[in-house]
This record gives C-alpha cells, sequence and structure tokens, in this order.
DNA sequence: CATGAATGAGAATTCATTCAT
DNA sequence: TATGAATGAATTCTCATTCAT
C-alpha cells in the first residue's frame, strides 16, 4: 500500500541519495513491478509531494509541545532546538522539504504550502511576541526575525546533511554547531527581572 | 584547452541549471564533440571538481578587497556582504560548491580542500581579532563564531538558490533578506570610542 | 453489462479520441474497473468489433428514412447527405469503422461483415435503379457507380476528420465541402418531364 | 545514416504497421540502439517528418510530366491517375500523408506545409484552366472542383489502403475501381471539335 | 587531438491483461 | 460477478562514456 512505497522511498533517500530514488529502484526495494506504483501515486511527483507533505506535518507535530512554553524567548529557543532536531533525525525528508532541487509541479502549487506556512507561522508568532515584549535586538520586524532564524538554523542543517563541514574537525562539529545555534540566541534578552 | 571547457560549462552554470549542464552541453557550447572533453578531463566529475575550485578561487578573490579593511568588526561585515554577492551572482556555482549533491569521488578527495579552507581561513581570522577585540558578543570562541556567520550567510543563500522563499511575498523578500544578514551583526559591539 | 460497457467506450471515442479509449478509460467511465470488462468482452478488440457493428447499425438505421423516396436519383442524394450527416456526428465511430488501422483478428473475420454489406447494399440497389432509370452518366454498372460515390462520400469525410484540410481555409471549408459533395451529383440526370 | 534509418522506418511501415513503428524496431531492424537514432533526428516525429517531406516530394516529382500536357482536361485526367498510382505503390506513405492521425507538432507546424501546397496547387491550377475552357460540369469554383476531385481519389486510395474493400470481391476490385476513378471525368466536356 | 558513431543502461510512464479472492 | 492488486512488456527519450579512425 501507499505506506509501504513511501517507506521504500524513505529508506532509498536515506540509504542511498535523493537523485537516486527513482521509480524503478522503489519499486525493487519493495519487490514490485514500477508499473505497481502508480496504482497508489499518479505520479513520481505525487511520491515526492506525499513525502513533502508528511514531513511538515511531522515537523509541526514536534513543534506543538514547544507551545505551551509561555516566555516567548524561551520558546524561541526551543523552536531553534526542535527544527536541529528535525533535520537530524529525518536528515532526508528535511532535505527533501528545504534542500534538494524543485522538479515537480505539485510542491509549486500554492494552496499546499499551507503546511510550510503552518510551520513557518509558528516561529513568526513567536518572534512578534518576543519583539512585543521588547526582548529582540536590532530589529522590531518580526519578518526580518524570523527569517534570520530560520536560515541561519536552515544554513546549520543543511551544510551538515550536504556534508559541507569537512573542514571542521569531526570532533569538534557537534559542540560548534550547538555553539553556533546558542550564540543567535545572544540577540534576545533574558526575561526581565520580576523584581 | 581546458579553460574554454570550463568557461563553456561556467557560462552554462549561470544561464541555465546546474542539473541541466551535461556533457553534451558544455561540447556544443565549445563546438566541440562530447568526446573531444575526455582529452581533457577523465571525467565528468572532474569538470565539475575544476569548477568547484574555479568557485572557491573567484570568493577567494573576491574577499581580497576587505581584508584590507583595518576594522575586524567591518571587515566582518564586509565579508558578509561579498559572500552574499558571491552567492547570488554566481548562483549555480555557488549551488554546486555549497548545495548540491556530492556525487564523484574527486570532490571528496580530502587533500584538495585547500581552497576552501583558504576562503574560509579569512572568516575564521576575521573573527578571532574581532573576538580579541572583545566586540563579539556571546562567545569567545572563533570557530564557533565562524561557523554562526557561514552557516547564516548560506542559510539565506541557499534558501534563495533553491528558492524556498515562496512564502515571504517576492516584493518584500529582498529587504527581509538584507535586515536578517544585517541583523546578525547585532551580536558585535561597534568600535570603543577613541576619546 | 455489455449495453453500459458499449455505451461508455461509445461516449468515450466521441468526447475524446478514437486512440485514447483505452481499457482503464472505459471502466472508469461506468466505475467498473479494467478487470471486470473480461467478464463480458474477451478482448478489447472485442469491444472494438461490438463498436464497429453498432456504427454499422446505425449507419443502416439512419438509412432507413430515406428508402421511402420514390426517385431513385433523389433517394442517392439523400443518401450522400445521410452518410457525411453520420460521419461528422459520430467522427470517432466513423474513424474506426472506415479508417482506423485493423488491429484486432474480430473485425477482420469474414462473416460479420454482413452488417457493413447491409448497409452498402442499400447503396447499390439505389445505385442499380438510378442506372435503369437510364439517369446514370458514364457508367451502367452499379458497382461502379456505388463505389464511386462511397469513395466520394468517404474522401470527403476522412479528409475532415483526419484533419487533412488545413490548407483549405477553415471559413470555406464547409462551403467547399458540400460543394462537392453536391458536385458528384452532376453526375445523375434530373427526372424526366412527365409531361 | 539518416538514409539508411529512414528506409528501416519506411519498410516497417510496409511491413508492419504504421502504429508498430517505434523507435525500438527502426533500431533493431538496422542492428542499431535506440538511442543511436537520436543522433540523427532530434524526434520520432522528426522521422515521421522526413518521410512526410519525402512523400509530398515524390508526389510532386510525378506530377511533373503531366504539367507538359497542354488539354487541361487531359491534364487533369492524368492527375488522377498519377496520384492513385502514387497512392498504390507507396501506400505507407500515402497512408502517413494523408491517413494517420497526426501525433507530433512538426507536421503541423504551418510553413511546412509548403510541400503539400504545391502538389495541390497544381490540382487546383488545372482545375482553374478546365473551368476557364468551359469544360467542367456542374460548378464553376475551382476549389469545389479540386476538392471534389482530391477527395474521390483519397476515397478510392485509402479505402484500399486500409482495407475497407473486403465486400467488393477481390477479383473485381482493380475494374471496379478504375472504373470510379474515371466516372469522374464525365464531368469534364471533351475537347471541342476544332472544325 | 578530435571526431563520428554507437552503446548500454537507465529514466518515467502506460497499457492490456491476469488472477486470487 | 466483480474487485484489487499486480505484471510484463512496451513506449519515448537522455546521458555518460568508449573507441576506431
Amino acid at each position: 500500500m501507499r505506506e509501504a512505497i513511501l517507506a521504500a522511498a524513505m529508506k532509498l533517500f536515506l540509504e542511498e541519495s535523493f537523485e537516486k530514488t527513482t521509480m524503478r529502484n522503489i519499486a525493487r526495494a519493495i519487490d514490485y513491478t514500477p508499473g505497481a506504483l502508480y496504482s497508489y501515486f499518479k505520479d513520481k511527483d505525487e511520491i515526492l509531494f506525499a513525502l513533502h507533505q508528511r514531513g511538515f506535518d511531522q515537523l509541526y507535530a514536534m513543534q506543538q509541545p514547544a507551545l505551551a512554553i509561555a516566555d516567548p524567548v524561551e520558546r524561541l529557543r526551543r523552536l531553534g532546538e526542535i527544527y536541529l532536531a528535525f533535520a537530524f533525525t529525518n536528515t532526508q525528508a528535511y532535505d527533501l522539504m528545504f534542500i534538494a532541487s524543485r522538479t515537480g509541479h505539485s510542491i509549486d502549487e500554492a494552496e499546499d504550502w499551507s503546511c510550510g506556512e503552518r510551520a513557518y507561522g509558528v516561529l513568526r508568532d513567536t518572534m512578534r511576541q518576543v519583539i512585543e515584549a521588547g526582548r529582540m535586538r536590532g530589529t522590531d520586524d518580526p519578518d526580518v526575525a524570523a527569517f534570520a532564524a530560520w536560515s541561519a538554523m536552515h544554513g546549520i542543517a543543511s551544510l551538515m546533511i550536504r556534508h559541507r563541514c569537512r573542514l571542521i574537525p569531526e570532533a569538534d562539529r557537534e559542540r560548534i554547531m550547538r555553539g553556533a545555534a546558542d550564540l543567535l540566541m545572544e540577540l534576545t534578552s533574558p526575561p526581565p527581572e520580576t523584581a
């Protein structure tokens, strides 16, 4: 069923590369004929899109616990941690969602971006609250701040996932990466002393 | 000669896309036969690798003028601008250097990473000076700071290049992107008043 | 039942094209599974054959009113009009019956040609009467005259249906086609003056 | 070379059917790999188009001797004979040119229809002269008369080529077909007596 | 050094058909 | 009777690569 196909596709993503995930390969991985896949998915595109959607759903789900955090700065930090955790535990989904070259149209069809917007909205809302609380240094534009945060996290995640960190010694990589992620939080200020 | 091939390949990179740069296309661009390329390069891989190296050389060259800037914080800011300028005027080279999936082995052979290290070294050195001048907030580890800066810039560049900014209105994109890049500089402090 | 299948197939013929009528599409049109069709028809071929037969039945039915026309020349003209009307209102059925390449064997099995012969017989009989009345110019062979009439009408219909009239301006097409069809009637002579 | 490919394609047309002429089959017929064909022709379409063009060129060439005939009616008759001769000695080319379903775009691109128009022009010019000489019965519109002639000949040719003449006994077929073709000439009148 | 010719493997997709249930 | 699942073979086409010349 669809599940098996998606699972196989995802597994191929992980074991091989994104580009090597062909219909043939997916089919072979589940011992089916290529044609069989077309009973479940109209397109290669549709498989990709399903994986894509799934990724966003999962990211959104992972964000949920953080929403309970009252302090927006604390929540922001937690969202950053969650984002990176998502990226590193679902590298290939992350790759597909945020790195891979777009080929199909399904993904580019506007309406379906709601899933992405939803996840991004969480970040932007939090950022707005941080700014309203007067605890963000350097800008008062939530859009700017949210994009800065996103792109910084994405930078870290994508450099790691696409193996561009070879010049950073393996041993130090984890520490440096965490440090870099934390560093950004310095743009926020601690909660006011509740005297 | 090799020059012509690489130039053509690079031109294709810019005009078309990274994936569309095939041996056939490169050959056609210089009015040669595909086979002829193999007299100069063992592989498609080797061409890619050369392009890769070239990209780093160019980035390094673009960095040079900034090295004359005495104030390390000012220099840092300039390096950031240069990095983004490089990314946006050589999108496909940037893509190859920092985003594209590694297929070949040439690129993964360690020793040749010197070119990348050289460019990264410029950033790290500058960062060290910024820290030594006591003008970096939040960390005293140049490696952490340098990686943070790099990944933040890379995040911006790669989200743009791989078209992941659809949820940011086209009209605001430039402004928001610039704002995000600037925002990071808030982690540094202004030069001390030389009274 | 068979009826529903054939109806759906016929509808597909008209709305889509002859080549696009696949087992899948037929099945989908009646909300069945492709496999189900095989309970009623051995083959795709058998469906095509049934459609074929049906086409001839319909053509024959359309011819009937003309049979009441006493004057053979008038009847002949009417039969021509009917033939073209059939062709242009059932383009795809006409295509299948008179133009499409024969693939299957069902259609080539001789005995079933009775349906075609019946319709053709109507034309031949009329032609015989026209000749017997001494009102056909240029031949006294009903077979020759019938075939000439048929092929002339078929020529018009098939050039139109298979879009070979591009060199005739769209605006003039109808007029020229009608003119050409009429022109052939000049081979017959008007009824003798019944003084 | 191109010749071999076209020859093989044409041969396949003849031996098998038009629809069964696939790139694979053509390649197999000349003991090549399918991919090799693409060195010589961009497309399957381009092969078809070349064959198409060739057909029109040949038809036009065949028409040439007839142009020397002074009497337009005689010339018209000769053009008819030539048309049928072309159709019956190049059945598959004729099929492709005038019967087969159009798939590709090459053939539909307007400008290239010049070859078709050229051949049709010959007929229309002749028809105009026939009419101007007052020797055509039933119409004074050269367009109508030319289309009538064309479609009548096409009707005969296409019914034969697509094997729709099974109800006419094989033995009589030739005679009847010739008779039908001749019959149309009865619409013209003999040359005036040169007293 | 370069070509022209060709390969072989692989890509996505579609279709008629079969068969256990 | 009908389904759902799957097959197998076909389709067009693209690409990196090789090799005799």
